[in-house]
DNA sequence: CGAATTCATTTGTCAGACATTTAAAAACCT
DNA sequence: AGGTTTTTAAATGTCTGACAAATGAATTCG
């Protein structure tokens, strides 16, 4: 393998594109050991440094895992659901934090995602979905709850929904969509007015899902965005009356 | 800051995580400097090459850029949807080539998220959407066109149906969902038969996002689903009858 | 034969050096 | 004085060489 060194990228830049392709492409297999750092540097004719940068990149999106000792070294890592879901959850976070998304897009998108996973979940989900829903609705009645911990709660609550859809893949790709959403939601959760109507609406959702009424769990769900939208629109008017 | 020289992690991992942290709690805002690396080296107190590790980490994650020079530095990088939809995407294949995905499990999610933004993209889609999807169609109906060019203009076809919403988050998370299933949809698109039928598909699809009729697009895109499983149903039970 | 020890391999970390890029400061010429 | 060129300083990019630490395998010893 060659690299240019004059590229207007870094070396390790390239050097672990050009692995990262191998990966993908299926080159090299799952568990696949990588040639050591010191041939890696032989190879693509660069020192161990440069080689250790690229291996950080790749180990920084949980494609490698690397190995001490004789028989170490890295290797190719297979990618689990739960490595992807914190990825996932790390990017939404950031790129509604980062680009002045309105509440009210962010809200859209997540409704209307979650409103596609319940009727699969209306169909499929288990006894144990379902009572994760209950429990958390009841937590979220508890007096005294912190406003974190109701949200956490809200989140399990709509994490017990989606992962009732049964399909793993659309529970990763929601994972974003719904935690991202949790430091946004913070700020329109602290009366205890707002608590009891979301309660009430997520009560709904729960029936709707325990018997398979899915045009149900639509219309609940979409009257718990419209409810959140209000809330977040009155939130924001209200500070802006209170500073001006 | 303070760094554990006997926690199980590398130290380079633990410094990405301590700035990881900076920059999501927002102590670190965009466009910030980080200190140089000779000065985070002494902060943290490890050696400059370990600091680069970490930079290098948080690089891959497009956290941070990096400038040459007089003025250079680290900066804290807004992490653009561009950016996310190529990390989701990467994510996503990877997802579904090393957990043996069922293309069943994978089909329903893209569907249900697809499906999900129709109505929303039936309201709101300009007529640029729309021509890209007439002109994606028209392209698939082009004879001696390529099975990789007719996948991919599929993939735009359907972009253009996902960004008719109007929505970035929610085309952010489709693209992992849509240009994931590529490779997998590569397998099933070779006979001309299934072209003409996955045409006439999308034109339903086109004609329903044109007329803002959601229940249809709702229809056709629940069609096609059907029809590309069933598709792959015939192709794994031909190579299994063609090997057995 | 089993347990303890040695050994070789590999990653993790460090120190120091030089190359390259970049913008600002200084010097210079008109 | 003004504009151009040169110099300089600061920062990242890369290399060399070395040692520490972990780990499994080979070896030695009881």
């Amino acid at each position: 393998m060659k690299i240019d060194p004059n590229s207007s990228k870094d070396l390790s830049a390239q050097i672990a594109q050009a692995i990262r392709d191998a990966i993908i492409s299926g080159q090299l297999p799952v568990d696949k050991r990588l040639p050591s750092e010191a041939e890696l540097a032989e190879q693509f004719d660069v020192s161990r440094p440069t080689v250790r940068e690229a291996l950080k990149r790749l180990a920084a999106q949980s494609l490698i895992r690397t190995q001490r000792g004789a028989t170490g070294g890295a290797f190719v890592n297979r990618l689990t659901f739960e490595d992807a879901y914190g990825q996932q959850i790390t990017t939404s976070t950031l790129l509604l934090s980062m680009n002045a998304v309105s509440f009210e897009t962010a809200c859209e998108a997540r409704y209307a995602l979650e409103r596609a996973c319940a009727p699969l979940s209306a169909e499929r989900r288990g006894a144990d979905h379902l009572a994760t829903m209950r429990a958390e609705i009841h937590r979220q009645g508890q007096p005294g709850l912190s406003d974190e911990a109701f949200c956490a709660s809200d989140v399990a609550f709509h994490r017990a929904l989606v992962d009732g859809a049964g399909n793993p893949v659309l529970s990763y790709q929601l994972a974003g969509a719904v935690e991202a959403m949790q430091p946004l939601m913070n700020m329109i959760t602290f009366t205890a007015r707002s608590r009891e109507e979301i309660i009430a609406l997520h009560t709904s959702i729960a029936d709707a899902i325990e018997h398979a009424a899915a045009p149900a769990a639509d219309t609940a769900l979409s009257a718990l965005q419209r409810y959140t939208v209000q809330l977040a629109r009155d939130v924001i008017a209200e500070r802006a009356a209170r500073s001006g």
